[in-house]
DNA sequence: CTGTGCCTACCGCATTTGAGTGATGCCGGC
DNA sequence: GCCGGCATCACTCAAATGCGGTAGGCACAG
């Protein structure tokens, strides 16, 4: 809701990238845009956090390479986070991998961006997180849209639809009895089903398939 | 990186929304866009499913309301992607509350886009699905975000940092003994971890923690 | 100094759970 | 009709877990 009008002092932006040729490129194209100021360019991280002290204001934005020399863009967000709790940081990189993408949004990043795009879309990214966006590459944000889906596999056919409403007590936190009396079962019955459950889904603890539902697998 | 070119037959697209002046107008906008063709227009999810039959082919991308008379878009979404599994669905409504949103993602929508944006924004979002995006409104997409966000309610400053090791622990699936092994710690310590951790949490079963870990607070 | 909280570790006990075995009845395919 | 899968219930046994207490060492605040 804040105002982005062009009247408005331009975005205060962080830039860190450690190859000198991209750094160049991305400064000089996202610099000449009236609507951004670059405050603060690095080649690693521990050069961001050094030089943090020097700005007179922080930066707004945080444009971060995920492959970085020495501390990673990734370990370090969440002590940028910690210091900058405002600033809205952007992942900037090649690597597309769910498990990557997964770890930054979880370490407070609200964009990833890939770095095979033209520049223009990095600008846009930029401005739209500051925006209250979450500006995400097409590859990446069908990435994150897969860690909601249902996954398919096995549960659909695999599982009766008793063992499926077992499964779901089970996933609710409940215990056998409790489920028993949901589903308004002998307990015994409960756990038998229970036990074909992790024979299927090749589990050996409630602890392993409730951790195995919250991750991959609904 | 399939073919989007001009030369492309135009975009199969069936559109269900309520509002029959709203029908009217998206239809009215997006027909006369090239790259797209309305094969379908539906004014409840009944409608849509019959007339499913009458098309020589399957619509590639569904603009689906959520808040239909009726069989409820949300709830229609499972049977639509039964019945049409390589059909990309874009969710189209006023509501921005987070757990709409999470349900339509989980159910397997692939976008979601709010309705007080421009019509040029509606078109862009059927074109993005297509090629393979997520079409995401500010807002949306920010919700999606806060889902893989660490909710630093509770157990920031509440479980001291050896409590959230043996709690990553436990979230991985792991019994007592081999949270302890992985931390170099007795059985017996993890165990009293555990208590701590349940008495802190409110919880009082295994089950129960990973449930709420799973859903509210990651 | 004292209290408080954390980390560590142990004891004991009741309950829950994982794993094995068996049994009955229903249903559907071969 | 037989076999296999499913749902139901039962019994046993051993391991894991929940719950209560105790206790020494450490660190920090009052």
């Amino acid at each position: 809701m804040s105002a982005a009008f062009s009247t408005t002092a331009p975005l205060r932006l962080a830039l860190v990238e450690d190859d000198p040729e991209l750094r160049q490129l991305y400064s000089d194209y996202l610099c000449r845009q009236p609507e951004l100021s670059c405050v603060l360019l690095a080649g690693s991280a521990e050069a961001f956090f050094e030089q943090l002290p020097d700005l007179l204001q922080a930066p707004q934005v945080v444009l971060l390479d995920v492959g970085l020399p020495g501390r990673s863009g990734l370990d370090s967000l969440p002590r940028l986070k910690q210091l900058l709790p405002d600033t809205e940081v952007v992942m900037h990189t090649v690597f597309d991998d769910p498990d990557r993408i997964y770890q930054a949004l979880c370490r407070g990043a609200s964009g990833y961006v890939l770095k095979n795009q033209p520049l223009a879309e990095l600008k846009a990214a930029v401005l739209e997180v500051a925006r209250g966006g979450a500006p995400m590459s097409r590859a990446v944000a069908r990435q994150v849209l897969a860690h909601f889906k249902p996954t398919p596999t096995a549960q659909a056919g695999l599982l009766s639809e008793r063992e499926q409403q077992v499964l779901e007590g089970m996933v609710d936190g409940l215990g056998d009895k409790q489920v028993a009396t949901r589903l308004g079962l002998s307990p015994d019955t409960v756990r038998t089903h229970v036990k074909n459950i992790y024979r299927k889904l090749q589990v050996s603890s409630r602890a392993e398939l409730l951790s195995r539902h919250a991750k991959g697998q609904l």
